[in-house]
DNA sequence: CAATTACTAACATGG
DNA sequence: TTAGTAATTG
């Protein structure tokens, strides 16, 4: 977002010069001298007091590099804040020379507000402390014109990406259809995340994009990038590493300036992280990395276990600190989570244990239930049930593997009654009229920003439609200007028909106004203006429909957390980095959120719903990355596990809706990879119970059902009989292979995680209209239309459905 | 140029 | 199922 035009970083942060370098050392300056003093005043055992031997020696370890390797719960996040808060306290360095960080806004304030609290007072002087990409922006914006930006660079979010890569696919004259936007982003998303500009990219791998193209196309996307005076994500480390290979005085610069390095989850970086740390930190050795391969969830971004793996390697005579008791858990939940992680290859090893032995502890539960909705119900009505007894509802938690499973639990709270609120889920500022809002207040911050500017040239509808724009367009890539300054050219000259001519020419004039108005002006009434003025906020009001008010509400809600910072600028960096809002956290409210989003956080109590195959592990990670998507899957149920306190629930249901039709699933295996004396199997309740004990009523796959071949964990003989037997349609479980047995079109299989088989099935479905089927879930009925192996039902009782025709059987 | 309709792909995970 | 886009028509 762009960010105080004309003046640079000196708003932003304290300026370097004047600090004196001798606060290093203790009693350096008078100012360091007299902190330390107050801290020792205030007993330095006060904080250490506490701590466990491994963190005290965690904290007080603070010369040469540490690895601190912590398990879930060890209290990972407390030896940071004391190590942040020892530092200062000894006078070891200022605030302003701590490196710290985080990979979420969310652990960054949480640990803000921790060593606030340990050193008592406010933290403002840590600059320093936040995620990769709030620091990396810092830096940019300070030498920007060295990475080839102006200081007013505006960060690009996904969809601003996707649709400048759509621009430029189809400048090259390459389908855009099969050479998608989105494949092209996430390469050159793999490429940023190793830290390679376009001249680096390796031939081979480019080649394989867009008929050879990929590095052209690259190329040509980072050109347009710093055209429109942009970054992308990426860009903010890639840009921040080029600039400090490239000028070895402003990395010197930063070097001298951090003392004290520290990294949260260092088990997620990227390896354009590690190389901006290991840049950085040769200036000093002080590196204290703190992580734990076993939550390593974010491989798919790029994140290398091998960082943490290899960090005695790569910073010598690294100390390596093990934390394992865990505070968190009890010994049953500790020991679920254990056991379903001993099943993956190449860890570090720990080994989590507790004194915390309850005899009357909750084992972890597993339940299933017959469809989603049912297990919504369920875990709605168990909520209900804690809460008689008096358990909080910010004390619960429910982890689901993809986003689209929220909705139906949402749906069950709002006829509940029960208040609930979802982290990291739809995000506000995704929405449309807040990106509308927002393209306003960027064009005018940076009259460079196309994307905004196309985004909102036509809303409202002003007459300027493609005809218009491509005339507009055309000029600006020709002559490589900003298409706002090509619009103003095109108003001196005969090209636009007089009528778009006039509108674009006024557009223009007010744009310049509000610009005009930005130093002179309070944020909030500015925002006020534009949006008025420009006539976005009117077209809300004129629309009838039923968002309209809502969208409304968003704006006043946009307008209003405007007042909150001081500059406009300041407001729309805000917006690009911090993409979550702190929702209400007074009000009790259970919390729906990913299992991505969980790590880090502890819950009482922890709802685990969709252990389906397909769903989780799922199966993307399965087909795109075989074992080590399954690894990465399978510590991502360690994460979830071990967020719970108390008690864990784990359940699946037999019948999920994925694009709106009914399909079957097949019980996680890593449902059979949990210790069997530390969990408890809830008994399906009668609902559905109908079809057979040990049939497919009960979990037919699962090994809790004591006489199916599901006996053991996925890696064994049985498991792989069970999978064999599975896709060759010959019936691994009684109840479900009287449908699977003619119709074996089940997908893509995979066993241990590798690709068997990929049937891109278009074989007609041999069924006719008007034939009597019957459906597990909906019953008796009648087939009314056919299209492929997709059916249209009229049931007897449930209605009419659309089913897929491997899930109905003649009747 | 805009509104309506038809079609198709998506339901990973995030800064 | 639904959201997003392409094609068609006024």
């Amino acid at each position: 977002m762009p960010q105080h035009p004309g003046d640079p970083a000196g708003r932003i942060e304290p300026h370097f010069d004047n600090e004196p370098q001798g606060a290093a050392k203790p009693g350096g300056g008078i100012a360091a001298r007299a902190l330390a003093a107050a801290s020792r005043a205030h007993d330095v055992a006060d904080y250490l007091g506490g701590l466990n031997p491994e963190q005290r020696e965690a904290v007080l370890t603070l010369d040469g590099p540490v690895l601190v390797l912590a398990g879930a719960g060890t209290g990972k996040t407390r030896v940071l804040t004391t190590r942040i808060a020892h530092i200062i306290s000894q006078g070891k360095a200022y605030p302003g020379q701590i490196l710290a960080v985080t990979f979420t806004n969310k652990a960054a304030r949480e640990m803000k507000h921790r060593i606030g609290d340990l050193i008592g007072g406010n933290v403002e002087g840590m600059p320093w402390l936040g995620t990769f990409h709030s620091i990396c922006v810092k830096i940019l914006r300070r030498h920007a014109e060295l990475a080839g930006l102006k200081s007013s660079f505006t960060i690009l979010d996904t969809d601003d990406q996707l649709r400048l890569m759509k621009q430029i696919i189809q400048a090259e004259g390459l389908d855009d259809k099969r050479w998608t936007a989105r494949t092209f982003a996430s390469i050159v998303d793999s490429w940023k995340n190793r830290a390679l500009t376009p001249e680096q990219v390796p031939e081979g791998e480019a080649r394989a994009f867009g008929n050879g193209k990929g590095k052209k196309l690259y190329a040509e996307y980072q050109e347009r990038l710093s055209i429109l005076n942009a970054a992308d994500f990426g860009d903010l480390l890639l840009h921040t590493i080029t600039l400090f290979r490239n000028n070895p005085d402003v990395l010197a610069e930063y070097q001298k300036r951090f003392r004290y390095m520290l990294v949260d989850e260092y088990q997620d970086t990227n390896i354009a992280q590690y190389l901006w740390l290991r840049l950085l930190a040769q200036g000093n050795p002080n590196v204290c990395c703190v992580g734990d391969d076993d939550q390593s969830i974010y491989g798919w971004r790029g994140a290398e276990v091998d960082n943490i793996l290899r960090f005695e390697h790569d910073f010598k005579g690294a100390k390596v600190i093990r934390l394992e008791r865990n505070y968190r858990s009890t010994s049953n939940i500790l020991a679920a989570a254990s056991h379903l992680i001993s099943h993956n290859e190449g860890r570090l090893g720990k080994t989590l244990f507790t004194d915390f032995e309850d005899p009357d502890a909750d084992r972890v539960m597993v339940a299933s239930s017959w469809d989603s909705e049912e297990e919504a119900r369920t875990i709605g009505d168990e909520i209900e049930a804690l809460q008689s007894k008096g358990h909080r509802l910010n004390d619960m938690a429910i982890l689901v593997r993809a986003s689209f499973q929220m909705r139906e639990f949402e749906d069950r709270f709002v006829t509940l009654g029960l208040n609930y609120r979802v982290i990291g889920g739809p995000k506000f500022y995704e929405r449309m009229e807040i990106r509308d809002a927002m393209a306003y207040f960027r064009c005018v911050a940076q009259p460079a920003d196309d994307l905004a500017f196309e985004r909102i040239v036509n809303k409202p509808k002003r007459g300027l439609g493609e005809a218009t724009m491509k005339i507009v367009h055309g000029l600006a890539r020709a002559e490589r200007i900003p298409m706002m300054e090509a619009a103003g050219i095109l108003c001196q000259t005969e090209e636009l028909r007089p009528k778009a001519r006039t509108v674009v020419k006024s557009l223009l004039t007010d744009f310049d106004r509000w610009r005009d108005q930005v130093e002179t002006m309070p944020p909030t009434e500015l925002a006020e203006i534009i949006l008025d003025e420009s006539g976005y906020t009117e077209m809300w009001r004129q629309d009838r429909s039923a968002e309209a008010p809502g969208r409304l509400d968003n704006l006043k809600e946009l307008v209003r957390s405007v007042g909150e910072f001081e500059t406009f600028a300041g407001f729309l960096e805000h917006v690009s980095l911090v993409m979550d809002r702190d929702a209400g956290v007074d009000d009790d409210a259970i919390s729906l959120m990913t299992l991505h989003s969980a790590k880090g956080l502890e819950f009482d109590t922890v709802f685990l719903p969709g252990w389906e195959e397909g769903l989780f592990p799922h199966q993307r990670a399965l087909d795109e990355s075989g074992r080590a998507g399954l690894e990465e899957e399978r510590r991502l149920a360690y994460v979830g596990i071990t967020r719970a306190k108390h008690r864990a629930r784990i359940s699946f249901a037999v019948n999920r809706r994925i694009h709106g039709m009914w399909q079957s699933t097949v019980p996680s295996r890593f449902l059979d990879e949990l210790p069997e004396d530390h969990v408890e199997v809830i008994e399906p309740n009668s609902s559905y119970g109908g079809y057979g004990a040990g049939g497919f009523g009960g979990y037919g796959a699962s090994r809790f059902d004591n006489r199916d071949p599901f006996q053991s964990t996925y890696s064994t003989p049985g498991w792989q009989r069970a999978q064999r037997s599975r896709s060759s349609g010959s019936g691994g479980f009684e109840g479900r292979s009287r449908f699977a047995e003619r119709n074996h079109r089940q997908g893509p299989k995979t066993i241990e995680g590798e690709l068997v088989a990929k049937s891109v099935s278009d074989v007609p479905s041999g069924f006719s209209l008007g034939e009597r089927v019957f459906h597990l879930k909906f019953g008796y009925g009648e087939i009314a239309s056919i299209e492929g192996n997709k059916l249209t039902v009229d049931f007897d009782k449930a209605g009419r459905k659309r089913v897929l025709d491997s899930f109905v059987e003649r009747h």
